[in-house]
RNA sequence: GCACCGCUAGCUCAAUGGUAGAGCAGUUGACUCUUAAUCAAUUGGUUGAAGGUUCGAGUCCUUCGCGGUGCACCA
């Protein structure tokens, strides 16, 4: 290890004392991308030259084939790979002795022709180049790549350097993002930000990370869901706001979890669920069309179709339909508790909590197609408006994809009076042992009595959508940064303050 | 939190309880159209950590660390 260190200091070394010092240089003037010229000169024929036209390419060389008089380098650069080739005959003794003294993994700028080698490969004919970079860490075996997961998580920047397949999802999801925006905004939305930093962290239901506040000297919370700032907004006559932003929450970390998550909430005012679930198919539509190329996505062994409409199925009637269950078996807490036996579910704190568990049991497995499943039981919707010809239930939808929740939707409550007595349910629940239940925003039930139009809410979980669309089965594999624990040598600041890593 | 699997050279991987190895990378040399370049030579190890069993441990046992998967948890 520190021997290929210091053999790669030596190399800094020599450049150094041939006037090449790689760490002064600043900028290049970077006129073609490594795609561009394979697009523009696909036609170029066997032994083609185009000398005519100079181009300059910038990127990290990730690859040396020294051939005596001549070394030829793959350059890649953000599009992908270019060959560069080098002629002793064609550059000065001084610049050839610098290329030669060139290793995969450092930065180089170069200016050339394009040309068609005699293996039919395109290439840049160098004319002159310079030294941007120079890496002095050994990169990992050309062929395989990185394959360790802690490592690749650990070092992203690694993985994205010999793992062209990493970068692409990462491309592909900035991409999601840019669409969902364009799309938002093309209706007329604004886009805003809500704090992240809580008093009371609501809106949904999980434990919050903490905080103090040295200034106000209070304690603080991360916040676990944008609804509520998102809803007084609504109040204050905005209208359409969404934001996508980062949520925070402090649980379990799986395939499917991670503590930190991106999520988009959108709120449309005068609009109601149905309006929703019609946006909803067309956002997703539109997303599987402009970023994927088609509406079929595969998702491990299963293809999925985002061909709009999608089906839709009643609450109850999905446990009906794949369970044989009855309405009251459901509604009443007592009766939901005795299915849990039934199905060998351990006990649930709440009436709530025991219905997702059999949700999840009995009909989550059934939902690979895109599905919205309809009609949610109020006690499980404590901020969604009732259906007006059963109270039991609301105007509230999820969508399920490949077994995954991908967006949640409902027609606002907007009834002070209830929500202030389902807030009054919740602290029971609070009480009866479910921690993560949250406190109750009294100040938004304050904004509901000034009056809120009739709205329409959702939230996608944009990291579960990036891995509905790059068919990945693991959030890890969806984010840049992915919390891991620290390596026990990093875990007190103190130390690793200490130790900075050496030459 | 529980269970299982993994951790060996910079990377990818081998090694019945019996001398820790290969390929790539690196180093030295050859080579003026290579592309996993080739050819010749060559360096490189606290086998995740600490204990234990044994004549002898990468391998068996215990504890710990990190990761992955599953379960539990997670509207």
């Amino acid at each position: 290890m520190a021997d290929l260190v210091a053999a790669r200091r030596a190399r800094l070394a020599a450049l150094r004392e041939r006037g090449v010092d790689p760490f002064t240089a600043t900028r290049y003037d970077v006129t073609a991308h490594a795609a561009e010229l394979a697009t523009k000169y696909a036609e170029l024929p066997e032994q083609g030259r185009a000398e005519s036209e100079t181009w300059s390419i910038a990127g990290r060389i990730m690859a040396v084939r020294g051939q005596g008089g001549v070394i030829f380098f793959d350059l890649h650069d953000r599009t992908g790979r270019f060959q560069l080739f080098v002629r002793k005959n064609d550059l000065s003794d001084e610049a050839f002795a610098v290329a030669k003294e060139l290793e995969r993994g450092d930065i180089a700028g170069a200016t050339g022709f394009v040309f068609r080698t005699k293996a039919g490969d395109l290439s840049l004919y160098v004319r002159s180049f310079e030294v941007l970079g120079k890496s002095l860490q050994p990169l990992p075996d050309k062929w395989h790549g990185l394959q360790d997961v802690e490592k690749r998580y650990r070092r992203r920047y690694v993985d994205l350097i010999v793992n062209p397949h990493v970068r692409d999802v990462m491309i592909l999801r900035s991409r999601i993002v840019a669409e969902m925006r364009r799309f938002i905004d093309a209706r007329d939305f604004f886009e805003v930000e809500t704090p992240t930093l809580l008093t009371i962290a609501g809106g949904a239901s999980a434990r919050p990370f903490r905080t103090h506040s040295n200034a106000l000297d209070i304690p603080l919370n991360l916040r676990i869901a944008t609804e509520l700032n998102l809803k007084r907004l609504i109040v204050g006559g905005m209208e359409r706001v969404y934001e996508i932003g980062r949520i925070f929450r402090n649980e379990g970390i799986d395939a499917t979890h991670n503590p930190e998550f991106t999520m988009l909430e959108l709120y449309a005012a005068f609009w109601d669920v149905e309006d929703m679930m019609r946006f909803n198919e067309d956002l997703m539509a539109h997303l599987t069309r402009t970023v994927h190329g088609g509406e079929t996505v595969m998702h491990g062994e299963d293809a999925i179709s985002f061909a709009t409409p999608f089906r839709r199925i009643g609450y109850l009637e999905a446990f009906k339909e794949f369970a044989g269950l009855e309405r009251e078996q459901l509604l009443d807490a007592d009766a939901s508790l005795l299915l849990l036996r039934e199905f060998g579910i351990p006990d649930s704190p709440t009436h709530a909590h025991a219905l997702d568990k059999l949700f999840e049991r009995i009909v989550e497995p059934h939902l690979l197609q895109p599905t919205f499943v309809y009609g949610y039981p109020v006690v499980l919707s404590p901020l969604a408006k009732r259906m007006k010809d059963d109270p039991e239930l609301t105007q509230r939808y999820e969508l399920f994809a490949g077994h995954m929740e991908l967006a949640n939707a409902f027609t606002e409550l907007n009834d002070p009076d209830d929500q202030r007595r389902r807030f009054e349910l919740q602290i029971a629940e609070r009480a009866a042992g479910d921690e993560e239940i949250p406190p109750p925003d009294w100040d938004f039930v304050t904004a509901l009595e000034y009056g809120m139009p009739p709205t329409a809410g959702i939230g996608i979980g944009v990291d579960r959508l990036v891995m509905m669309l790059t068919d990945n089965a693991s959030v890890r594999d969806v984010l840049l940064f992915p919390l891991q624990r620290p390596l026990p040598a990093d875990a007190r600041e103190d130390d690793a303050e200490d130790a900075p890593p050496g030459p």
